[in-house]
DNA sequence: AAAAAAT
């Protein structure tokens, strides 16, 4: 067995690794470290989960200089959470060492960037719009940079930064070391690479360690209105340490986190089109544990790291098999077990197919759980909870009163009724609206063509069934809200059966 | 057709 020791690494980061808890290399770092440390260009072919940060954070800390007073080192990531995220990986690995990596994105105020940025970070990790806007206000010089790292290059392509992130590795000095991650490789940015790439390594981590091994897939065959119902009972039966449920729309992810707020969870909901500051504090207070279910759209989907992401549950079903892939992928991290459930209705079933296929896993058909499964999972957690007041608190002042109750009835009674209390079902009466989501399109077998997704051909529009007219008010909770074509989308009573006046 | 990202 390799340990970090054996490779070669400067002994302030080994402290900080050991702290962080990193006691075994990945696959993917014990490949690149040593090929990056000699200053060749790297291209890794690996998923998120796989250590990647670490792969490219450990030689690239080790390599700047702390007294100069330009950055050295460029990050770019596709999503603002994820260059959040990154920077603060490699401020931990680089704690003990006084490297500094200063995230810079979208959406957040530009003087606080221009200020942080006077404190000379080594390593800038960022977005690349926002890092080009600081490039034309002259607020971040590129001309001691020595180093680049492209994370999720794939996806920053897909999402269109081709022409930025070409500008920027333009503005770069010629000779710097460029590592390069990805987890699939189209040809578009194979072309990148022959351009901007010198001579470039190729790692590549071996497909079982890419995929989900740890993860076990199962799927739900639910109707449209039976998702939310069957969610909650889900989450009650398994009760998550944390979970992250998949919506469509930013529109759905507003109304689900909405939804189960009613029903007494603690959850928020995040997409693109919220504030920034707001975003950062949702993940925060997820990433903390003060919200046990966070609701997302895909922005979510990739890359974000939270450990103890137990579950992950695709409410509606992604629109192609990739992000399937990353989706479920924010659990079972760090070696640990997770569990992703997805939800599928009638007309979507054939996609089970299309993403057995791509992850080259069979998922488990389990049924939806009645109410009785749910009744007996709340039964089963408010044992778990009384087990836990008995081994961890203080309620000495409550032992006469017990007492006197043992006076009038028996152990049993007592102790049922003790469950019954703390098992109540929240929530219930409370109305809910939630709009429903056409299904996933279904590619249509004309043909052997597909190559990938299940987008395509064959669209939902012409077989839906004429929608009624009959808009209801929804209790406008979210500001975030777009407005839709009237009668488009049609409203329906989603959890409750009652619904107040 | 959706979502993400610079304002």
């Amino acid at each position: 067995m390799t340990v970090f020791a054996d490779l070669d690494i400067h002994p302030l980061l080994l402290k900080s690794l050991d702290q962080m808890g990193f006691e075994e290399p990945t696959p993917i770092q014990k490949d690149v470290l040593p090929i990056a440390k000699t200053g060749k260009d790297v291209i890794g072919q690996a998923q998120t989960g796989t250590g990647k940060t670490a792969a490219f954070g450990i030689p690239l800390i080790e390599k700047m200089e702390q007294e100069t007073r330009l950055p050295q080192g460029i990050v770019l990531a596709p999503t603002r959470e994820l260059a959040i995220q990154v920077a603060e990986e490699l401020n931990k690995i680089g704690r003990y060492s006084s490297v500094r990596a200063l995230p810079i994105y979208g959406g957040q105020e530009i003087g606080r960037q221009i200020r942080a940025l006077k404190n000379r970070p080594q390593i800038i990790v960022a977005t690349p719009g926002r890092l080009q806007d600081h490039m034309r206000r002259g607020t971040i010089k590129l001309s001691d940079i020595n180093t680049v790292v492209l994370d999720e290059a794939d996806e920053m392509l897909s999402m269109g930064f081709v022409e930025e992130i070409e500008e920027i590795l333009e503005s770069v000095p010629d000779n710097r070391q460029t590592l390069l991650f990805s987890a699939t490789m189209p040809p578009r940015l194979q072309s990148i690479l022959n351009k901007y790439m010198n001579d470039p390594a190729q790692v590549k981590v071996k497909a079982k360690e890419m995929t989900v091994a740890n993860i076990d897939q199962r799927y739900v065959e639910v109707h449209e209105r039976q998702k939310f119902d069957t969610l909650c009972r889900l989450i009650d039966i398994h009760s998550p340490e944390l979970a992250i449920v998949f919506g469509r729309t930013k529109r759905r992810v507003d109304e689900l986190a909405d939804a189960l707020f009613q029903r007494g969870y603690e959850v928020e909901g995040i997409h693109g089109d919220l504030p920034q500051n707001k975003r950062d504090k949702v993940i925060q207070k997820f990433k903390s544990k003060r919200i046990e279910i966070l609701v997302a759209t895909d922005v979510a989907a990739r890359g974000l790291d939270v450990s103890g992401v137990s579950h992950v549950f695709n409410f509606d079903l992604p629109q192609d098999p990739e992000s399937y892939v990353h989706r479920i992928g924010r659990t079972g991290r760090a070696g640990k077990h997770g569990v992703a459930f997805s939800f599928v209705t009638p007309r979507e079933k054939e996609h089970i197919n299309v993403i057995e296929k791509t992850t080259k896993k069979k998922m488990t058909f389990e049924k939806a759980p009645t109410l009785k499964d749910a009744s007996e999972g709340r039964q089963q957690q408010a044992a778990e909870q009384l087990t836990e007041v008995i081994e961890n608190e203080e309620f000495a002042s409550l032992t006469e009163k017990a007492e006197e109750l043992l006076g009038s009835y028996d152990a049993v009674t007592l102790v049922s009724a003790a469950l019954k209390l703390a098992s109540k079902e929240p929530g219930k009466e409370v109305s809910i609206n939630l709009t429903s989501e056409p299904p996933v399109r279904i590619k249509h077998g004309k043909g052997p063509k597909g190559g990938g997704g299940y987008k395509g051909k064959g669209g939902y529009r012409g077989g839906g069934k004429p929608r009624s007219n009959d808009r209801r008010g929804r209790p406008g909770s979210s500001d975030n809200r777009r407005s839709r074509p009237e009668g488009k989308k049609k409203d329906f009573a989603f959890a409750a059966k009652r619904r107040k006046g």
